[in-house]
DNA sequence: AGAAAATACGAGTATTTGCTCGTGTTTGTC
DNA sequence: GACAAACACGAGCAAATACTCGTATTTTCT
């Protein structure tokens, strides 16, 4: 088996370039229509050169799900405060849902790995792994607003939020940025009416 | 351009085993993935037969789509009753989800066209029909409900609604079926949480 | 029966696509 | 400056795939 090459700085510069020509290529036609020589093309890098980055079109995938991964991360860390765990719901919601619409909308390709229903089997591996950080994150959270919550129930809420984020978020990017607002809004109260009531436990009538 | 040949018994055998086997098809690999000589072969059928019946793999895939929008609308028809419009929230919500996740178990191609993320362009149309023709219905019970909402409020919850119903459906039919009904509850539960305060505007604080 | 239309076949085609490989250039190290 | 390692090229391959077409069979109609 070879040995990954010690990268010079020339490499370096290659490999993110590539992943940044994954990403819109990504964005314009999605993870399975997208051809490695388009990506090659948009890189301005011949075929080769993409392969000697990147074993296949896998992998390279891989890596932009990961440096995704790691935006999102210090986005939620920069935002996240544990003071916000007493803020009202509604506005703790809103302060998790801006950065993750943020760095979508700063990296279109975000949605096409992160959201697609069917990629090729391998990949779900990556995509798993990025819904898994943002469930994992949204899980945090939710125990530490509601610390008497099993941690099932907590496990099951973060899965669910999740979800239902990542389904909207597709409308949100894709919305006139007028109406984008609006669809937050109405992400907040999805995500809201869901949570509410594990705070509110078993209310007598 | 050519027009369509008068169909015979046989070609309306024909076109119903395609349709059947591009299903299970769509089912095991995904439309993007799912080959149509492979369709053609599931059908039993060589593959100059399909294209005698389907310009292509696009018409296949809306002649399926549309033939699951029939299913739910009939699925729709025979569970709605107005009176369903006076039931708790909770309870209505029950049969609305139950039908169709009923339609999804039984015809296992309905999730990869109806809530699959990255589809060729065209394929766009059909796929929006079944979307369109599930969130109108949707929209139809909320405004039966809800008589003073306006209606675009009214479209815009129908449409979160549907989407939140989509992206939970991919976990309900993959889950064991031993946990079917755990997750068929939490949507029970992301919908009435949503929906909830539709119902209840304007509380005075 | 006989003609026309519909159905069926399946090897073959044109294209696409992920990826390779032989060859040449640049970079880092001593 | 010399040598090796890393980088770069791009024509082209092997495989896959949507679709065709010449031919043969079956059904329908008169």
């Amino acid at each position: 088996m070879p040995e990954e090459p010690r990268r010079q700085a020339r490499g370096q510069r290659r490999m993110e370039q590539l992943t940044d020509a994954a990403a819109v290529v990504f964005a314009e036609v999605g993870y399975a229509k997208a051809t490695t020589n388009a990506i090659a093309k948009q890189a301005g890098v011949s075929p080769g050169t993409l392969y000697q980055f990147f074993a296949n079109k896998e992998a390279l995938a891989e890596a932009l799900a990961e440096r995704y991964r790691a935006e999102l991360k210090a986005a939620h860390e920069q935002a996240f405060d544990l003071s916000m765990v007493k803020l009202p719901l509604p506005e703790m919601v809103d302060r998790m849902i801006r950065p993750m619409v943020e760095v979508n909308l700063a990296n279109p390709g975000f949605k096409a790995l992160f959201s697609s229903g069917d990629l090729p089997d391998r990949l779900t591996a990556p995509t798993r792994a990025l819904q898994q950080a943002v469930t994992g994150r949204v899980a945090e959270i939710i125990g530490a607003r509601v610390p008497d919550l099993p941690a099932d129930q907590r496990d099951t809420a973060a899965a669910v939020a999740t979800q239902i984020f990542a389904a909207l978020l597709g409308t949100i990017v894709s919305a006139a940025p007028a109406d984008r607002d609006r669809w937050i809004t109405e992400l907040n109260r999805a995500l809201v009416g869901y949570l509410t009531p594990l705070e509110t436990p078993a209310h007598p009538h």
